[in-house]
DNA sequence: TTGTACGCGTTATCAC
DNA sequence: GTGATAACGCGTACAA
């Protein structure tokens, strides 16, 4: 399947040791400091004395300053550590990471930090990657309980730390959602719109991911808080609908749970409400499968506000929330901390946004 | 949108000055030679001893070597950088990426190094992230024109670098798929089927991401070289099949290309090979909106070999490329050099797998 | 097995 | 504006 080819010189093989810069001032007749200086730009220096600096510089082969030893020296990094858990595939396969992400990398945009990605690896034992790796501080998402071995490294090593959507304890900031608002806010839309045959589809309820109908006993050992909260906040208009569970936030999943809900035409409800966007243009699919118009047959309305892939013309009716600003939030108070200010809790609001996929329920139905 | 709501105390505020390995050996009554090695592990110690030095470590909060002063030391930071061009969120909601990106990390899992995520901005000026990151290694990642510029700060600063589907110039290993080939077996799949009339959907040709049809003249000024070739690929077998390009490897770019070529049914093709995956399920959908049938009335291949998220019961029928392969090899080739060998250029092939998407031309049409 | 001493390459501080 | 000096915190020859 590969085939090797050819090779190639090994960059960095070359004459004896690299140039310090050390050896740069020697050679262009200036202190170390000096020539420090030149580099950072933190203080004044001729043009003269520069040009020279950097001439012996170019003539060595100098490449600035080495990041390693800077980092000692200012006992800075530059590198802020983003735990996920799971597989990165996994984690980068869902919109709102993704988008959460890129709202971090504006939020760090002042310390221009780089992000070094983690796993949460849970049978990493003791040390991780985490204990060793040079990081100013670290963004933990989504802290279950798993996350909490990381957390202990963390705090060990004290180092700032932000949670996004979990909670790390006392002491620590957290970046969260109005999930079970939200959700109510949802919730009463379809139910104003009159619908009162109502099935719900839901994230994972715990890490086995398990796929099926969501009892009283499963809500109890759940452990996903999103999972959890947006679970409360439809219940406290729907008491009673069905809700089954996803194995995971995908549109496949959407139709394979999707399919379930509405393939018998005596069961089937009026309008479905899913905890995602993607697991909701999942349950579309399906509905346009069995022949079912959306919204004239079915409602059916999601949660985030993402643009789905592939959801064509319908504007799903869903609670957009405010992905990027969460991951620009964190970055934040990630910059905050590292200035030396404490780092503050903050709660997200979500904006309900009546879409295309939801209208009254068909007449005569129920 | 958001409220601040409690404050809390920063991680790190502690009494005065974080403990050193010296001060725990001398806690310890031990020399601080001695107390490292009980964290290194890099030779035998007393269990006596050691216990002692863990015990005055627990007992002054030490949570083992700090890992600027021990990158220094060794000269290793332990990460990796990864550049990817653009925005993060574009390059991971391509599914090719995310699952490269499960490789490397895979590949690098020897080195137990971390991914230092960084975007190639081309507005940066001179020095860039990184210029300042304290890496051991970089990957490049689809160097087109713009990367160049990062490729010369990595050069000057002499670290090893790889390369995956691009061209950095002599010397450079690079990862590398044979897209011509590859292309070329799902154009000859397609005609021995039968099919002579047939599309072209092709990904972006150069940054503008213009869609339309791709014409000679666009061709000669195309910059994408995955584009390039695997349209040189198809073209070998359908010399003169229109093609169109789309603005991204996106389903929803992929339906509205569709469209235009499904539209009119007597110019309608009677198979339609696109480049990516994304883009063959969105002519799908197109081709279902107008009520044809797949593979039936139309057959579509794709490119990648990816599950993709919404295509439902369809196998794609495709040319499956090792994507997590590409990764492993670039994160192998990168634990290579940091070994000191040199690095080795690879050509990774791609594997036909005939799916359920195409199928010889509906009776009649020619 | 344990201890001593040096240097990794910078940068902050303070004099000049 | 420039220069000398002292850490930053650790790893590791080398000697005992």
């Amino acid at each position: 399947m590969s085939s090797v080819d050819s090779t190639s010189r090994q960059a960095g093989t070359e004459h004896h040791r690299r140039a310090t810069i050390a050896d740069v001032a020697r050679e262009a007749g200036v202190a170390t400091s000096t020539a420090s200086v030149v580099f950072s730009g933190k203080a004044k220096v001729a043009a003269s004395t520069r040009e020279r600096v950097l001439a012996a510089a170019a003539e060595l082969g100098y490449a600035g300053p080495d990041p390693r030893a800077a980092s000692l020296r200012r006992g800075r990094s530059g590198i802020v550590a983003v735990v996920l858990e799971g597989h990165l595939r996994a984690a980068f396969l869902d919109p709102v990471t993704t988008a959460m992400m890129d709202g971090l990398t504006d939020g760090l945009a002042d310390l221009s930090a780089g992000i070094l990605l983690m796993r949460d690896e849970p049978g990493e034992g003791d040390g991780s990657a985490l204990s060793n790796a040079p990081v100013d501080a670290v963004v933990l998402i989504g802290c279950s309980g798993r996350t909490r071995s990381s957390l202990e490294v963390v705090r060990g090593r004290g180092l700032p730390v932000v949670v996004i959507e979990g909670d790390a304890g006392e002491g620590i900031p957290r970046i969260t959602l109005d999930n079970t608002a939200a959700a109510a806010d949802v919730a009463r839309h379809v139910r104003d719109l009159g619908h009162s045959d109502v099935a719900l589809v839901t994230l994972p309820l715990d890490s086995t991911r398990e796929r099926g109908l969501v009892t009283a006993d499963r809500i109890t050992t759940a452990t996903v808080d999103v999972t959890i909260h947006r679970l409360a906040g439809v219940r406290e208009v729907y008491p009673d609908a069905p809700a089954y569970s996803a194995a995971g936030s995908l549109i496949d999943e959407g139709v394979i749970v999707g399919r379930m809900l509405l393939a018998d035409a005596a069961t089937r409800p009026t309008a479905v409400i899913a905890q995602s966007d993607l697991l909701a243009a999942g349950v579309i699919r399906a509905a346009e499968e069995l022949g079912l118009r959306v919204p004239e047959d079915l409602s059916v309305a999601g949660f985030d506000g993402i643009a789905v892939d592939g959801l064509g013309e319908h504007t799903l009716t869903t609670s957009v929330q405010p992905a990027v600003e969460k991951g620009r939030a964190a970055g934040e108070q990630v910059a905050r901390m590292l200035r030396g200010e404490s780092g503050i809790t903050q709660h997200l609001t979500c904006r309900f946004r009546a879409g295309s996929t939801t209208a009254p329920p068909p007449f005569g139905a129920r």
